[in-house]
DNA sequence: GCAGACCGTGATACAAATACCGGTATAAGA
DNA sequence: TCTTATACCGGTATTTGTATCACGGTCTGC
């Protein structure tokens, strides 16, 4: 069904809310790590408290345990981060993935 | 806990899984709106197949019945509608929302 | 030792996202 | 008219996000 460049990942649509496939849970983690290394010294609960999400989301977002976080909770992380989410997102589904530039 | 300007809306944290506030589902409906008109003339299935998500998912965003979509779907489909993602947080967030800053 | 921040894990709970199905409606085309 | 394509809607199913609580670990300072 080709998942497009940018895709969501999904191969698989015979069933109801497909779970996430590994490529997209180490998605997560890459792109966790990417808002823990931005987060530097400062502290889960600060940046959560003024990004306006529960210190516990930002935690399971940093450590890849909720690996498709919502966008408008990523935009408030972003931000609080003064992250761009364009590089964001490109940087969590460009590097070595030369495989789906087909479409 | 104070939201902050990007703020995620939330306001009451007494239950776990705060039901969205009817300012999180306006919000999803300003987003949706964008969306739609982004897509053009273009058809909801064409648009959906190259992002990879169903066009289902694709007409709740677009519709606002799915007012707080994944960040990675929004990333495939900004992509696929060649739509920057900072642009479409801002533009969904900021335009006259002097009421969410306080609480 | 003790208290207080952080961070981490696990369990729990509820709401929402995603996807499939069937049905409906409309408009364009053969 | 019949068919096709598109979009909307309702229902259903499963997975996931978000948030709370509880507990344990690791520091630092009192």
């Amino acid at each position: 069904m080709a998942p497009g460049p940018y895709g969501a990942g999904r191969s698989i649509d015979l069933m109801a809310r497909t779970p996430l496939t590994p490529w997209e849970r180490e998605r997560g983690e890459r792109f966790g790590a990417l808002l823990r290394e931005a987060r530097g010294e400062r502290s889960m609960v600060e940046v959560a408290a003024v990004a306006g999400v529960s210190a516990e989301t930002l935690r399971k977002i940093e450590t890849g345990r909720a690996p498709t976080p919502s966008f408008f909770t990523i935009a408030a992380l972003a931000f609080a981060l003064d992250l761009s989410l364009d590089e964001l997102a490109a940087a969590c589904v460009l590097p070595e993935d030369g495989e789906a530039l087909s479409a």
